[in-house]
DNA sequence: TTTACTGCAAAATTTTTGCATTAAC
DNA sequence: GTTAATGCAAAAATTTTGCAGTAAA
């Protein structure tokens, strides 16, 4: 699993003609190990704990990697903090955000996508991603 | 329609011991005027393009409080750009944007609101708002 | 006349960029 | 050896804030 991320990684960026860095690794293995909703000031700190002589600059420019390469995908929650997720090949999920703790669950369901689909199909339009948020309360914070 | 989102800002206003002022007028008329998803700097230039002499500063302020008085709602389609969409009172509209050209279409589907509510029940979550946006390349760009 | 609002400029955030140096290939 | 990447600091870009003056209520 995180094999293969690491390896569709390398594979992009030597198709590319770019190259592996000792900081591109760290970042990779932060972003790896880490939950999968972090913003970029979380995961910066992650990768200053391991190597602090690593920049910020760096660090947006992996990330950036990442989402070209396909392992991670940009999202916005609202509340300022560009974020970065994990992407699985072939797979993908939706959230439930708690406006109170600010917790994240993420949900799949086939139906949704099936819709969402058809829906497009309705207006000619051709479906790369999508992105659906429900916003509220989570079980834990109604107690 | 116009009037009654026009009446809904000052009620709220004049509810909160706020203040009803010729530039928040202004803002509120380029606003209404609108189409649905205007950027900050968007609506902004239509504003000084009425009156000049407002700063960007009060942009900004009335536009959060349109959010407050439920007459608008902050969104973002992730170009880096804060938009601001109308809100219609029980309604609720999710999205196509187009990578391409930016346009943006937008539709209703009772089954998919049914459900995300469903969803959420499971997880023991209380919705308060949603956001559904597909991505992707609109018919026009598709030829 | 009291309280909130405005406009400006300064500050705070977040992200990007230029460039000399360093490290991969 | 070439070419790309790094780290820093400066620059952009976006949003917020402090404050003295102004305008609603």
């Amino acid at each position: 699993m995180k094999r293969s991320k690491k390896k569709q990684f390398h594979e992009f960026m030597s198709g590319k003609g770019l190259k592996s860095t000792r900081q591109r690794d760290v970042v990779l293995d932060c972003f790896l190990a880490s939950d999968r909703h972090m913003s970029t000031e979380e995961l910066y700190m992650k990768v200053r704990a391991k190597n602090p002589t690593i920049g910020y600059a760096t660090v947006y420019r992996t990330l950036k990697l990442f989402a070209e390469s396909g392992i991670a995908r940009e999202i916005h929650f609202g509340d300022g903090q560009t974020r970065y997720e994990h992407v699985a090949e072939g797979e993908h999920h939706d959230h439930l955000v708690c406006t109170r703790c600010g917790s994240v669950q993420e949900f799949e369901n086939e139906t949704i996508e099936r819709l969402q689909q058809e829906i497009a199909d309705q207006f000619g339009f051709q479906v790369e991603t999508h992105k659906l948020e429900l916003y509220g309360i989570c079980a834990k914070c109604r107690q």
